[in-house]
DNA sequence: AATGAATGAGCGTTCATTCAT
DNA sequence: GATGAATGAACGCTCATTCAT
């Protein structure tokens, strides 16, 4: 019945600190900062043992990569099936993907570093297949709602204009600007202030922009926001140090 | 006064040379792809002679930053130079922009890669002063493209919205669809045809979504882009081998 | 007296599971492709369990050695035990070596494989002792026949020259030949059709060179072997699945 | 014009010590026992000097067996080529095998080695080939002598008995001998002293065997090595420490 | 008796860097 | 200035062995 005995747990524990330790390295020092060698040494253990977790390093990486891709979908799913018009749940779905991004500030330079690096070679189909299922997964709940928006006459693509255009507008941003801060630690001097309000101002510009009903000057988004981070994701705000 | 004799010439040639095998390299095989070894062979001298030119491998790596930076940002000065109204020269940015990933892919590539390993810790801190100068140049030349469209009354940034919050939404919108672009291959899959065109339609679409005038109903910025390249790029538009 | 518990006897069987097992990677990896791990997990226990009966790979190794070795000794002394003169006997060792070869080739190859190894240095005199008195025996057993040879007057040896020396000729001949067959993928291609047939029949030659009586030439010693074969090995050559 | 500076000398001569080195563990402890840190250390050296000169682990195993192989080839055509009868001649190739094994002990388990261990897989096709071949030509000389034999009328073999098949029995007997003398460290306690004066024998006893003419009682062969050793192999005589 | 997690020395290999020539 | 041999730390990884449970 208990198949949770202490050891068990302590070596679940373990793969967790493998994993910490391994994230901190990698956004520390990309892809050649993480050493298997360092890892163990500085949890205490022999290089052996953390091939009994992980059976080499690439699938370390990929973990890694795993654990918050999955946070994610699941974030965007809660915000997509929200009750209230469109726009409001595509705002949630710019809460939930600042929130996530706060929480999982080294998830971008994951990312890319598995999309760079030759990581690809190492692993199987399958992983290729359920990471970009994912990705296809987020991509499909956004143009879920761009649908629900023209269907309900919010919003009026132009001719040549597909749904799938405009929500690859609002990822290449909140993707872009997410990149932009993570990897470049020049931000703010670069004069961007406040980056994340800056990129909840420009998505719903660019909603604007696409003549999405209701306009930013009709209903306040931004106060919006701060409703939707504490009904769809309490626990996530909680969790989150700094004020929203 | 200008002494080049052939000896140094044939060293500005090498140098040359190694940054061209050096970013190929990068280019396909990351930061590891990148071999003293090979670049020495491939170039037919010894490996020793490129410790001649740049004294460690990051030192090449910084150099092609470097080269790639300054491309753009030359770029980017044409563009801001062109004699229009704000919003056009701001597209005029767009192109350049588009061009410059379109042109030099190997370029756009080898940035990211680059910012993703930390080559920073091995190299000095005038070094990284430099790239960042060039960052901050390039957010400077459209910040200011910015600022004349206000000085001129072509738009008005809300309170609390600074020139370079636009700024950072055009750039983020921007590096994000070319990231995206440049490692997913499932752009296309994902229902994305015609990326670049959605990049530009977005971008406009974020312009008019600030209340930029002229509008993107106002004025074909589209059918602008295509005078555009052609004035202020025309040697890179004939390089061009796909249509624009 | 004998309690042979069913525990007993499962430990037992597996003992001999081991060993097969091991036998088979050794075979088709040589040292180093006998490994612990692949055993136990093949045997469906732990690793641990292995070193419940042997102490350490060596051990192992020397158990196969042993196995193999006595398997070839029994045999020896069968065909030395059957009722004929001594130079039928001799070609009954003959057919025993033939038979073992073709039979455990698995077997020999084994033996040839674990002496090229430095096993022993781990290992305990004992061990390596009883090693050494199965080949004494199995010399002693065809000496023993030589003896019995020269005391009925078949053969008689010439000064300086021991029964030992022309056992030493037999036993480097079919070690020789069967070493080469095993390993050497050429043996056809260099012109050596029916290798077996030349291995009968120059042994038999060199008998004739000691002029030991009676001569090939005077007794069919190729069809006695077909007699020998049924009547000492019966069981042994039902399991030959080719013809003899 | 002088190609050979002191430091290419110095280069060769730590080859050369390599190769000593790497030989002397291959024979004292099999593939394992060699390895490249130890020859390293052992030489004074870096382990990355060592890649330097072989690629690879396999290719100094590889290097240590061409090394022999090929005076071993060498030998065999001098005494092939040697003005007299050809069963003097074939006695030549006797002397040359009995010298060669003894000048280079460690042959054969070299030759072992690279068989059963799986040394192949990573070795082209091309070094395969040189291998054989130069066993096929090993068999070749031998063959032609005892082709020449036949000719002259000096022996004549059975229906069915192919030259090769005798070239096969004199080839197993001194492989099989030699290796029973380099794995087996019990040949004289296992009561054959003097195992190279019984294979000297043996040989002769075979050819004897088959009739060839003059037979072992017509003329004293083994007083005719003595002549054959000094005459064909003068310098390798004189290498020779023991008495021959 | 059985487990299997932990060990840690060892492996072959790579490669940026140095420096005597 | 050019060479390229030498370096040696670091890498990812394996596996026989131990031992607490």
């Amino acid at each position: 019945m208990n198949t949770l005995t202490p050891k068990k747990i302590a070596i679940r524990e373990r793969e967790t600190r493998i994993l910490e330790l391994a994230r901190r390295m990698v956004v520390s020092g990309g892809y050649n900062g993480l050493g298997l060698d360092s890892i163990a040494s500085e949890l205490g253990v022999s290089r052996g043992t953390i091939y009994n977790h992980f059976k080499c390093k690439e699938e370390i990486i990929l973990a890694l990569l795993v654990e918050t891709m999955d946070i994610r979908r699941e974030m965007f799913q809660r915000a997509a099936m929200y009750q209230d018009i469109p726009r409001v749940r595509l705002t949630g779905i710019g809460v939930a993907a600042e929130l996530f991004v706060r929480l999982y500030p080294d998830h971008f330079r994951m990312e890319q570093i598995v999309r760079l690096d030759s990581i690809w070679d190492k692993t199987t189909e399958e992983r290729r297949a359920l990471v970009k299922s994912c990705q296809m997964q987020c991509v499909g709940i956004v143009a879920g709602i761009v649908r629900d928006g023209m269907a309900q006459g919010h919003v009026t693509l132009p001719d040549g204009v597909t749904p799938e255009a405009l929500v690859f507008g609002l990822w290449s941003m909140t993707e872009g600007a997410y990149s932009i801060i993570a990897t470049s630690d020049a931000v703010t001097e670069l004069g961007m202030s406040e980056p994340f309000l800056s990129i909840r101002h420009n998505t719903q510009v660019l909603l604007d922009g696409y003549g999405w009903k209701p306009l930013l000057e009709e209903r306040d988004f931004h106060a919006e926001m701060e409703v939707l981070v504490r009904k769809i994701f309490p626990e996530e705000f909680a969790q989150l140090k700094q004020v929203w």
